[in-house]
DNA sequence: CTGAAAGCGCTTACAG
DNA sequence: CTGAAAGCGCTTACAG
C-alpha cells in the first residue's frame, strides 16, 4: 500500500480512507494521511475492500425496460438520493425481460451493497433470494417480499375514468399491455371498475393487449377500430403513452378526428405527450420521485437503518389535453 | 470453502470451476468436483476471484444517453457478443452526460474486465486513462486513443444529399444537434459538402442546433419556418429521427403538407419511423451491429488476442419513405 | 492513539 | 495428477 509512505500504518491509512477517524487517529496523522493521498491519487481499491467488507459498493438496478424516457427519470431520482459513495450499475437483461436465475447468481457474487429492482414479477423474486438489502419499484401486491415504492395508479385511473364520464363517453375500449406486471392490471381493474359505475361500457370484447411499442399498438388499434366504431365507441385508454401515440398516428391515418370523434389517454404522462398535437391526456406518474424515494429507502437499508415505512405510495394525477378536451 | 466436501484441496475445486483442467486434473476428480457444486448451488465469489486474479468479470458501457431505443439495440448486440462470462453493467451518468473524473476512478477500482463506451468526447477520454482493455463505440476521430467501431454516417449523409437532389429539392434547412459529438458534425459537413457540389444551397442561417428532444426541435422549427419559407426551402434534414419527429409534428400544425411543401429526413432510422405517418425517410444505422461488433473486439482484447481491425467502420444506408417521396 | 496480525474467498506457481 | 502455501488489497478486532 504505496500510502503507507505517509509514515503510518496501512492501519491508519484505511481508518483515514473510510473516514472513521473519531477519537481513533491524531489529528497531525490524519492531515499527513490526507496529504499522502491526495498527493499520490490514491484510490482505494474496490475489489480489496470489498472482500474484507464482505460487500462491495455498488448498487444494482434491475430493470425491464432501458429505453423509456420514464425510466431515465427514475434512475435519474435513484442517483440523485443514493451520492456518489454507491456505483449504480445498471443490469441490463432483453427488452422486457428480466435476468435469468444464473445471471442473478452471478450478480449477486458481487456482492452488491444494495439491489433495486423494478416492476418484478414474483418468479423473478424468488428467483433473487438476495442476502443484500433489496428495494423493489412499481411492484404493487409484492410488498410481502420486500420493502416497496409503489405508484398509486388506481386512483389516477379512476380519475380518467369520472373525467371521461363527466365528458359525457358512454362506449369505450381499453388497450392494455401484454406484459404481465402488475401494475397494468392495476391500471385496468381500477379505470374499468369506476368506468362501470359512472355508466361507461367496455365490453370484454373491448379490451386488447399489445406490446408497448408505438407500431404494434398503432396496428392492433387499426384492426379493431371498425368493429369499435359500429358500437358508437367515443373513447380510447391505453395502459401507456407510448401505445397512444400509435392510436393517435393510426387514427389520423384513418381520418378520425381527435377529440372530436374519439377521445384517447394514456398513463405516464412521458415528455412527448405535452408537445404531441393534439396533446395526450395523461396519468401522470411521478418518475424521479419513484426513483428517488426508493433510492432514499435503499440507503437507509444499506446503513442498517431501520424504515419507518416500508411501504411507500407515490401519488398519480390526471393532466388534461387536447386528446380529450371536453365538448365532443 | 464448502465444495471442497468432494473430497478434495480448494485448488482442485478452483481448477475444475475455471475450466483448466486440461491434462491437470483426473476425470474422476473432475466429475466428483462437478457433482459437489451442482449440489451445493455452488458460485465462485466474484470478490474473491477478482482480487486473486487481478480483475473482475464485469464489463462497463458508459454512455451518454440511455433512454433512446437506437442505445437498446447497441446494447443488445452488446450482450449478445459478449456472452454469459461476462456481466454487462451499464453506468448511467445524467442525460448526455459523461461520469466525472472522480466517478470514473470509483469505477475503475472495480477493476472491470473491460471498458466500452459510447459517443466519447476527447476530454472524458484522458480522465480515463484506462488499464483495462478498452473499446470506443461511435468515436469517429478518436480511433488514436482506442479501438474503435465507428459508423460511416457520412455515406449515408452523401445519399441522402443525392436522393433530395435527385427529387429537384434546391433550398435545404438543417436541425443539428447541440451537444458536441462528433458524429454529428460528420453527419452535418457530410450533407452540406454533397447538397453543395449536387446545386442544393443551405446558408448558415439555415442550419439550427436543438437538443435531441421531439419539443425543442419543434419549437425551433416553428421559430425559423416562416423565414424558410420565404427563402423557398423545400426539405428539411435533422441530425436524428428523434428531431425530425418534432419538425414534422409542427409542421403539422402549421399546416404544411408533408411531402408536397415539404420533405422531411433525419439519420438513425428508429422504428418509429416505419410506422409514422407519413414514414420517416431516415439513413439507417445498425445499431445492434455497432454493439455486437464492439462487444467482439472488446472480448478478443480481454482474451488477450490481438485485433486484426482495430478501427472499424460501419455501412449507412439511406431508407426512403413518405416523407421525402418523390414528385413533390 | 497506533501498528502487527489475521482474515475476507479465491487462484496460481510450486513441490511432490 | 494433487495439495500446501503464498498472495491478491484491503479492514478490523486486538495488544500495546
Amino acid at each position: 500500500m504505496v500510502a503507507a509512505r505517509a509514515g503510518v500504518s496501512t492501519a491508519t491509512v484505511s481508518l483515514v480512507a473510510n473516514g472513521k477517524t473519531a477519537g481513533r487517529v491524531s489529528e497531525d496523522n490524519v492531515s499527513r494521511v490526507r496529504e499522502a493521498i491526495a498527493e499520490l491519487g490514491y484510490v482505494v481499491d474496490g475489489i480489496g475492500s470489498s472482500l474484507a467488507k464482505g460487500v462491495s459498493s455498488v448498487v444494482v438496478l434491475v430493470a425491464p425496460d432501458i429505453s423509456n424516457p420514464f425510466f431515465a427519470k427514475v434512475i435519474a431520482g435513484v442517483r440523485d438520493s443514493l451520492g456518489p459513495q454507491y456505483q449504480l450499475l445498471l443490469s441490463v437483461a432483453d427488452a422486457g425481460e428480466f435476468p435469468e436465475a444464473d445471471d442473478v447468481r452471478r450478480l449477486m457474487s458481487l456482492r452488491p451493497a444494495g439491489l433495486l429492482v423494478d416492476a418484478p414479477n414474483a418468479g423473478f423474486l424468488e428467483d433473487l433470494a438476495s442476502p443484500s438489502p433489496l428495494v423493489l419499484l412499481d411492484a404493487p401486491g409484492l410488498e410481502a417480499h420486500a420493502p416497496s415504492v409503489n405508484l398509486d395508479v388506481a386512483s389516477g385511473a379512476r380519475e380518467l375514468a369520472a373525467h371521461l364520464a363527466d365528458a359525457g363517453h358512454r362506449q369505450a375500449a381499453y388497450v392494455d399491455s401484454v406484459t404481465g406486471t402488475e401494475t397494468f392490471a392495476l391500471r385496468r381493474e381500477a379505470f374499468l371498475a369506476e368506468a362501470a359505475a359512472r355508466g361507461i361500457t367496455v365490453g370484454a370484447d373491448r379490451i386488447i393487449s399489445t406490446t408497448v411499442d408505438v407500431g404494434t399498438a398503432a396496428s392492433a388499434f387499426a384492426g379493431a377500430w371498425p368493429a369499435w366504431q359500429r358500437q358508437e365507441v367515443t373513447a380510447v385508454v391505453c395502459s401507456t403513452d407510448t401505445q397512444a401515440y400509435g392510436v393517435l398516428q393510426e387514427a389520423r391515418v384513418a381520418g378520425v378526428r381527435i377529440p372530436a370523434e374519439l377521445a384517447v389517454a394514456g398513463f405516464d404522462d412521458l415528455p412527448y405527450s405535452a408537445t404531441s398535437n393534439p396533446g395526450l391526456t395523461s396519468v401522470h406518474l411521478p418518475a424521479a420521485a419513484l426513483g428517488q424515494k426508493a433510492g432514499e429507502q435503499l440507503r437507509r437499508l444499506m446503513e442498517g437503518q431501520p424504515l419507518e415505512m416500508p411501504a411507500v405510495t407515490l401519488e398519480s394525477t390526471l393532466v388534461v389535453r387536447g386528446s380529450t378536451a371536453a365538448g365532443s
